[in-house]
This record gives structure tokens, sequence and C-alpha cells, in this order.
DNA sequence: TCTATTTCTGTACGGTGTTCAGTGATGCCA
DNA sequence: TGGCATCACTGAACACCGTACAGAAATAGA
């Protein structure tokens, strides 16, 4: 681990790092589109190609940034074995949600380049084990495992296609106030159930329909740990 | 509903659902970044500006292939009462998954731009039905009608997220063998439970996997239609 | 000291979405 | 019937984008 400069060659002008960070900045400013290569290169104070020397496409890039956005929420709880494992499950699948939707356009990322980074695989490693201290079978752990991170993911998704990434994140009662102007208008000759409906819907995209169903997922697994 | 012709001005060359079809063939030849506006127009024959005359933006041509290809699967199968409610919604889920699969790309459209055309809507007021017919009261029905559209649009993007969209879609089998490379990698001093499951976790991205979660969700809704 | 290697720059290519000012065709109204 | 407002489309341009290629400067090891 301790090849440090024995390159030949002058030395780095920025690192693989400061250009994540870069990025980040550039996304929470203007959305995913406001990540370009070019931006990245005249923020650092370099060439535009300067940034090839560290990634070698965009695409690669962007996954170094899904993956520094994935080590940011703090899964340190998922380990905590003294809390009960659904509040534990919980706890952490609001964290992610969090850490996400705090940077608009970063659900657009994550779901334009596989998760595989380092952080990523131990996020995955974490819940395995607490998947398996909710008694869960070895196989039925890493099935439920990637179910709940289909389900968060899926859910922050939808959330953040609603939002205008060029902009400011607005509160989520903003966002859902939004949505009731838009069901108001549903016609309610054509959908009467989902007319009537309109006030739940428009809060599908607040924090208690995210936990809602998170609780009927973790039913379905709790089930299965019971043996019926 | 009858308005037609009654402008002045010449005769449309082209009109909107023509736009909406090229964009897809374009999705299906090239993925999601071959869908262009100059690519759209060149293929009709006409201007690249000659688009706006029908869609303000391209996220606005976007939203209409979206909907475009929410409408295309065979969602008559929810209000089939003769068929037992779970078979009916694994039935439409799996034909959704379906739909969005043959269209690489799609999942990046989807989780670009909310999902609120005409489609969508009829497909959203079915699944209320559905869920009526379940057991469930009107709210919860709303609520895990949500629920089942973030778990199936995410498990879409999470699958979509690993395809090389330029190519033409591998099948599910040759996903999944080059997912068996990539988790053949994982450290086993680092990640024990992970090096363990790395066969299911190749099996990720395959129809069991989709069923196995939906499986879980579904008994969850049906432990609240029962009251426990 | 020489040489191989590496980092960064200048320049360029082919693409993108979108705007603006025409140009001609058309239906409506006086 | 003539005029006119309205519309569909074109040509040209702007400001970007990712990235390939060639070269210059700097450095480490021989």
């Amino acid at each position: 681990m301790g090849d440090e400069k024995r390159r030949p060659g002058p030395e780095r002008a920025f690192t693989d790092a400061q250009v994540v960070t870069v990025a980040l900045e550039l996304l929470d400013e203007g959305g995913a589109e406001a990540v370009s290569i070019r931006r990245i290169a005249a923020r650092i104070g370099v060439a535009p190609n300067a940034i090839y020397t560290y990634f070698p496409d965009k695409a690669a890039l962007l996954r170094a940034v899904v993956d520094r956005l994935i080590g940011e929420s703090d899964t340190a709880v998922l380990g905590r074995a003294e809390t009960a494992w659904r509040d534990r499950l919980r706890t952490v699948a609001l964290d992610i949600r969090g850490a996400l939707l705090a940077h608009p356009g970063s659900a657009a990322l994550l779901m334009g380049s596989p998760i595989d980074g380092p952080n990523s695989l131990a996020l995955g490693e974490a819940m395995l084990g607490l998947l398996a201290d909710a008694g869960l079978a070895p196989d039925d752990a890493a099935r439920a495992s990637y179910a709940i991170i289909v389900y968060v993911l899926g859910a922050i998704a939808l959330e953040a296609a609603e939002v205008d990434q060029t902009a400011a994140v607005p509160s989520e009662e903003e966002r859902i106030t939004e949505r009731r102007a838009t069901f108001a208008a549903v016609p309610a000759e054509h959908f009467p159930l989902s007319a009537a409906s309109a006030e739940v819907m428009a809060r599908y995209i607040g924090t208690e329909q995210f936990t809602w169903g998170l609780d009927r997922l973790l039913d379905g697994f709790e089930r299965l740990a019971l043996g019926r």
C-alpha cells in the first residue's frame, strides 16, 4: 500500500478524489446535467482533457461519484447488535434516502451506472449480517438485501424524477403541495379511485409513504424468518 | 373532441405520435443517448427545430416516450376478477418488467421524467381497484400501489444500469454469467458474507429474484388485509 | 547525462439542445 | 375577393459537450 511517488514525470496537479468532490459540487448546484468534464476541469483550473489522466471516460468518473455518495451515508448502525434488526434497517434506509435526496440528480447517476464500488460492497456486507441476525437463511438474506436496495433506490429515483434539477431542492412539504395541485386535476369520471385517493397520492413522495412500503417489505421478511 | 383542422397555416408534415415512434426506434437501436432531437428530425426528414412545433423541449418529448412505454404493457389482466389478485399483480409486474427491459435505456428515461401521463394514470387506477379487491382499505391500497411501482421500477432500473446501452440486450443468462465473474473477485477476507453469497448475488438481476422480492411485498400487503 | 515515462496543454472534430429571424402556406373575416 | 393573422417549417447560429491526437515540460531511474 506504500507506493507513493515512484513514477517519473511531473507532480500531479490534482487528485482523483478532488475530481469527485468537484463533480459533487456541480451536482448539487445544477443537477446531473451540470456535471461535465469541461466544467470540472475549469473549476480545478486545468485543461478539460487533463481529467483523462485519472479516469478513462466520463462513465468511470460517474461511477466513482456514485460510490462516494453511497459512502456518505452512515451505515455503522447496521452492525449495532443491541438494537432490534428492524429498527436498524429502517434507520439506515432513511439515512440513505436522506443522503441521496440531499443531492438532486444523484438518482440519475445511481441509475445510470452499476453500483459495485467498495463502499457499495461494504453496505451489502453489513446488510447481510443484519438479515442473518433477523433469522433469515443465507440465501434469503442475500435476496432480502437486494430487495431492500431495489425499494430504496426506486423510491429515491421516483422522488428525484419530479424535482427540477437545476434549482435548489424544495422541501418535502413544498413538493407535496405541488403534487396535490397535479392530482386535483384528475378527472373523477374516468379515474374515480385515483381521484378519491388524490391526497394519499400527493404524499407518495414523503417520508411516511417511504417507511410504509419499507415496513410491508420487512413484514414479508419476518414472515419468512418465522416460517410463517 | 372534434377539432380537426381549424387553424391557419400549412398542413403539418408529421405528428407527435410519429416523433415518439421514431424516438423509440432510436432508443432500441442505440440506447438512451442515441435519442437526440437532431437524429429524430433527420429520420423524419425535417429540420431539427421543426420538432419544437410539437414539444416545448426535449424533456417533454421524453415524457411522451415514457408514457408510450407504460402503455405498451398489457394491463388488461389487472381487471380480470376471476383470477386471484396475487396472480394478477404478479402477471402485470412481470409484464411491465418485460416490456421495459426489451428497450435498453428505457429505465434511464423512466427515472428522468415524472410518470404522470394518461397511460400511467390508467395503470394506477387499475391497481387501486385490484388492491381493493384484495381487501385493503382505500388509503392502504393507494400506498400499496405506489410501493409496487417503486419496487418494479427500481428493479428494472438497477438491471438496466448494468447493460451496455449501445449494443443489443444480452439474454438474462448471459448477464448473470457476467455478474458471476464480477462477484468471484470479491475478497473473502474483507467481505465473507458477500463472498459466500456470490452465486445468489449474480442472480440478483434475474426473474426469480424479481418475483421473490415482489412476493415478500405482497405478503406484507396480505398481512395488512387480514388484519394480522 | 541520457532516456523512458508521465502529466498536462492546444487544438480540433463531430456531436448536442435550443434560439431567432425569416418564408411560405393556409383558414378566417371583412 | 382581398387582406391578414396564424401557423409549420427552414437556415443559420450559439454555446456547449465528450474525447482523440500531437506535443511540451518535468521527473525518476539507468
